[in-house]
DNA sequence: ATGTCC
């Protein structure tokens, strides 16, 4: 991106002055090289969401924000009902809820070290990965509108989990106002039999140690040492979200017309908040956002149940689980009034600083956990919110490290079996049901998560807490 | 991301 089209206000943050239709500046956060590095389609895509109707203060792009389907990866948006404030399927994107959590094992590497090919296997065997994959669970009718509207709560109500659980899940583990009902018979029949399943392209489950404490007050409220090992489930709502993005994605392109909005990009699909059609996209993604805590909280169950049979001492509490493609609503002072916006986060993590009511009282007073996920080979981190996220971006941060290659690039210029082979003599297990999958995920296509995370930090987005390396990842 | 093109 050219620097000069971009207002320097600090190290960390560039501003679009407003021009044209759009209605608020645009803030991009990042250090001068991250910025450097990204496509003018963020700069693009930043001034069309500036120009959507009711979007409140400005449009945002966190650090790791690439070219996505209309909004940016690594956009954030608000919007008030109030002013004729919109709701977008593309501001959402295809993965509804899509997210990271993170368990304690209670193990450090000398526990797993004789037994990690045994846990890799076995892993791989218990949670189905790939394209496609198909759980052990089959859903009828009723299950499926109960999972929809119950989320993690519905699960762990089921027997997957402990009911402990559900207090460090965002929402916990339930999102009001899903509505089963808005969701279509195909999303559903798409959905069947897909819930405990990881899913493919960036999606993992890792086994992890904890190489780095910078923070050792928040590391400790979190529960992380040094030589921790941790487990990190990174997937989504699977068939289920992306039917629901797709068909809404339609609907509300075909219906902007009749609500009096000019898209300025097919792509910017969006209904009015307080439109019919918003409400009933509203009640759908909600239900998504409930399937994938579902699912990651099943997922969960069947990790459980492996190290049962594998290493049965282990006691894999859970740290917390975030999503990073959401819209919610919340208050936020704006102008000096507190109001109600829907926020749109769209590869980007939620990150509220101390005090807030929906922070787990155990980190209440220190902020909420922003986990981030790193590539197969690199290593991922925990952050937390601070004072400053509310007022600097809606309290949110970056979601990973960003891709910096197309899947077709990186696949030819890597091997699966080449990219495995290599991780392995660095001590690092995949299992895969897809060479292709592992190529398209070769550590080189993505971005430096340290760089990511080191100016996100900067930013006063998040605190960096704890770093983490792989030890065993199972990829989709 | 995705029954990797209804």
């Amino acid at each position: 991106m050219q620097k000069k089209r971009l207002k320097r206000k600090s190290e960390t943050e560039w501003w679009i002055e407003p021009t044209g239709p759009m209605r608020v500046p645009g803030v991009i956060y990042g250090t001068e090289d991250l910025i450097e590095g990204m496509d003018d389609k963020v700069h693009e895509q930043v001034c069309n969401v500036a120009a959507l109707p009711g979007i409140q203060k400005a449009s945002y792009a966190m650090p790791d924000a690439h070219w996505g389907y209309g909004f940016p990866i690594g956009g954030v948006a608000a919007f008030d009902p109030n002013e004729g404030g919109v709701i977008s399927a593309g501001g959402v994107g295809f993965d509804i809820s899509c997210g990271v959590r993170t368990l304690h094992s209670g193990l450090v590497r000398d526990d797993i070290e004789r037994v990690k090919e045994t846990l890799a296997d076995a892993l791989y065997a218990n949670i189905p990965a790939g394209v496609g994959s198909r759980g052990a669970i089959s859903l009828n009718h009723d299950e499926m509108d109960a999972m929809l509207e119950g989320g993690a709560q519905w699960a762990v109500g089921r027997g997957w989990g402990r009911s402990e659980d559900l207090k460090s899940i965002e929402e916990e583990g339930c999102m009001e106002g899903a509505d089963a009902k808005c969701v279509s018979p195909q999303a559903k029949k798409r959905q069947k039999d897909e819930m405990g399943t990881l899913g493919s392209g960036n999606h993992y489950l890792e086994l992890q140690e904890v190489t780095d404490v910078y923070d050792a007050e928040a590391a400790g409220a979190f529960g992380l040492r040094e030589g921790d090992i941790v487990i990190s489930i990174h997937c989504g709502s699977r068939g289920l979200g992306h039917q629901i993005g797709t068909e809404f994605l339609k609907s509300m392109a075909m219906a902007a017309p009749k609500h009096g909005i000019k898209l300025p990009d097919r792509e910017l699909a969006c209904a009015p908040i307080k439109s019919e059609l918003g409400q009933q996209y509203l009640g759908a993604m909600r239900s998504a956002m409930n399937c994938a805590m579902a699912n990651r909280q099943i997922i969960t169950h069947l990790v459980r149940e492996t190290f049962e049979r594998v290493l049965p001492k282990a006691e894999l509490d859970l740290l917390y689980d975030v999503s990073h493609n959401t819209c919610k609503m919340e208050q936020h002072v704006i102008d000096g009034k507190t109001k109600t916006v829907f926020v749109h986060r769209k590869g980007a993590t939620r990150s509220f600083g101390p005090g807030l009511p929906d922070i787990p009282e155990a980190f209440r007073s220190i902020g909420q956990p922003v986990l981030i996920g790193g590539t197969m080979g690199t290593a991922s981190y925990v952050l937390c919110g601070t004072d400053r996220t509310m007022g600097l971006s809606f309290g949110s941060a970056v979601h990973g490290a960003g891709r910096q290659m197309s899947r077709r690039q990186a696949t030819k210029k890597w091997k699966g079996r080449a990219v495995i082979d290599e991780l392995a003599n660095r001590g690092i297990l995949i299992r895969s049901p897809s060479q292709r999958g592992v190529a398209e995920e070769a550590p080189g296509a993505y971005k430096d998560v340290s760089r990511v995370v080191e100016a996100a930090h900067q930013a006063g987005l998040a605190r960096k807490v704890a770093r983490v390396e792989p030890i065993v990842c199972v990829k989709g």
